[in-house]
DNA sequence: AGGTTGTTTTGAGTGATTCAAAATAACCTG
DNA sequence: CAGGTTATTTTGAATCACTCAAAACAACCT
């Protein structure tokens, strides 16, 4: 298991239920607690709560990265401090990553910063995924 | 009252309750629900539910934007169909409209699309406002 | 093995928003 | 400009995602 370590590097310690939220977001990226939640559900018996709990946790700790797309519950990940970006499909919620915008450097720079001390810019892509292009009236929506 | 056309031209009936939040927008952009409604509040009565009601109805006519940053209610504003950008502060949730992206034209098309038919960009600036930067301790963190 | 401290559990509570039915107001038509 | 149709607002309840707090419990150090 790689991810003792990590929580011990972390100085968190090592429980069940982290190890089985982290396996599960290592499964399936852009979970949110729900998912999460059905996922350890399996292996040992918790509750939303207490996922959110972790959720928190790892995510104070930089273990995970919480993104909050609109429209959507938030959504975790295990990718962490590599700048990426995503694209969501405004139909079913799919999300997947995008690993860097061409000619990236600009686009940390706005225009007009108003001052600000900008320390991070996001990039959320939208459109439409293949599943729900090639199924324009059925397609999944209860994802979302 | 120049908002009075653009509801007819979206096919909405002209209502005080819509002048009034199309209002509100004008003068506070980046409100949320509340913000809107504590402004109409004084000149009409009317409801919370009803703020959302009438923003979702402008929302969906493409009369007014919504923005969704994380940790933060929704927000609206006027500008729609421009494509700026924003500029939030971490610490006091205060927003701040970025014109474009400087060589904003990479900006618009991910590295790897995965299939899908991407329409928009979104970016999000996330930094500390003026205020904030001076007053680390007792900055407005009530705004949020 | 035992004690301390961090973590999880449980239950309740909150904020933001949605839903649905009834009441009402806009707007079109004659 | 009265009347009818349809859109809109009201009201009240409900939901979703999430937080909070106290008590029970488990990890880890020695």
């Amino acid at each position: 298991m790689p991810y003792r370590k990590a929580l011990r590097d972390a100085g968190l310690k090592v429980t069940l239920g982290r190890l089985a939220v982290l396996d599960a977001l290592g499964s399936a990226p852009h979970s949110s607690a729900e998912n999460v939640f059905q996922a350890v559900a399996g292996q040992l018996d918790t509750s939303i709560q207490s996922v959110h709990n972790i959720l928190n946790d790892l995510s104070a700790a930089h273990l995970v990265r919480r993104i909050e797309p609109a429209h959507s519950p938030a959504r975790y990940e295990l990718r962490v401090a590599d700048n990426h970006h995503h694209l969501v499909c405004r139909t079913c919620g799919r999300i997947e990553d995008v690993d860097c915008v061409v000619g990236s450097a600009p686009c940390l720079t706005p225009s007009d910063d108003h001052g600000f001390d900008v320390s991070e810019a996001e990039v959320t892509f939208w459109g439409a995924c293949p599943a729900c292009m090639a199924n324009p009236t059925t397609s999944d929506q209860e994802k979302k």
